[in-house]
DNA sequence: TGTATCATTTTCGTATACAATTTTATTTAA
DNA sequence: TTAAATAAAATTGTATACGAAAATGATACA
């Protein structure tokens, strides 16, 4: 049977990719091969390759001879996922100015309402994916793939982070930051939307604490450290 | 048989990915899964793996159905990955700086000092191939990994487009660019890394012909265009 | 001679078989 | 009862089988 790989492939990558963006799968779940086969119907040749390409956006980790888990990423990790995406995002905002057309304005302004959209109805996992997805369109829309893709996966990685980090009693703040980068950005002021996107990355970065690490009521996350070491006994 | 799968994929991987920064596989070129696993003495199992990832350098095009070539560049591609490079490598430099210690110094210029030897005996592969590896230890040095791993797909990128696009006649010319960087890195002056490192970077990009697009004594690429659409038909 | 159609061979895509490793359960001894 | 040893089950890693698609070559026909 030769399926249409290409469109089932990406639909199973997408649907495991969502649900980490959305926090539905936290880091350390385990990931059984024959679980997600009879989950989509497949055979363990689609699952392993889709579980490679998650690995290698570092979103998966692949323990060799002991299956596939939800990355952990460690606080040096975050630091430097986030000194990567300062560098990224505030490194764009340029051509993100210079390129911006009328419906590039509607998209990110598409994306931002149904973000606010999501964070009034109480709609968290909605709420991160969407978070996530403006800035990934921001570097869509400076036009250049290379950093628009490693920007996808920080974005993915970051989600993971959050779960990881995240200060108690956050929770969705309504957020004017978004909005207001859309403005600067059509309005082509690119000293004003660095500002703007410098000071809303640091904010992200600033909800979490890695130095405290863990997340208080998750077993997994408080002895993320000791089940490492005891399956890399 | 459950061989040593983490080292010997990782070894074939490492062949295959030296060739294209080694220029020894060329746009255009075909890499027949049958041969490959008679090559590296593996099941197809294994090499589809490697297929996959090199597609997800985009060093390699997976065609579906029609089997896997390296990657062909466009000159819109390649302007995108110079992009990325210019905001990448310009962007490190601060933190590079910053975090550079005397092993770094001596790693640095020990990849110098063998390009040059490189240069100096005619080794073309060899030059290339140690070009690339020290943009990517500055990026190792500046201590960003997210962004490391991008920068050594984008070298190798480098290298397919420099094998489609090089201004005729350039061939190896010896350039204290790389030790004029060391230096200046080394010795904490970031301003002037970073203006040496634009101008560099600003050279390599104006060798090439992106308008003029073809290599002239390469059929593949002289007629890449009308491969691609009668592939597509 | 050149072109179109058909058959053959090659190559690719997925599922599956089987070996090796890890995990879990059970038994046995202290 | 606890802990160690062993057996059973589950899970992973690689090779291979087999169907589908594409490339190649042969034949018929204008």
């Amino acid at each position: 049977m030769n399926r249409q790989s290409e469109t089932s492939d990406e639909w199973i990558y997408d649907q495991v990719f969502s649900a980490v963006l959305e926090q539905r799968l936290i880091p350390g779940a385990k990931l059984k091969e024959s679980e997600l086969c009879s989950v989509f119907g497949v055979s363990r040749t689609i699952i392993r390759r889709i579980l490679l390409r998650l690995s290698l956006d570092k979103v998966v980790e692949l323990r060799p001879n002991k299956g596939a888990v939800i990355a952990t990423p460690a606080a040096e990790d975050v630091r430097q996922i986030f000194a990567a995406r300062r560098l990224l995002e505030i490194g764009i905002i340029d051509d993100a100015c210079e390129h911006c057309t009328s419906e590039d304005v509607a998209a990110l302004k598409e994306i931002v309402n149904r973000e606010n959209t999501a964070i009034q109805t109480g709609n968290r996992s909605g709420a991160i994916r969407l978070a996530g997805e403006f800035h990934v369109e921001l570097a869509r829309v400076a036009r250049n793939r290379p950093i628009q893709e490693l920007l996808r996966q920080l974005v993915a990685q970051s989600s993971l982070a959050l779960a990881l980090y995240e200060a108690p009693g956050h929770l969705l703040c309504v957020d004017e930051d978004h909005i207001n980068i859309v403005e600067a950005v059509s309005a082509g002021d690119a000293a004003k939307s660095r500002d703007l996107m410098a000071r809303h990355l640091e904010k992200a970065e600033a909800e979490m604490k890695l130095e405290a690490p863990v997340d208080s009521n998750d077993l997994k996350s408080v002895f993320a450290d000791v089940i490492e070491a005891r399956a890399n006994a």
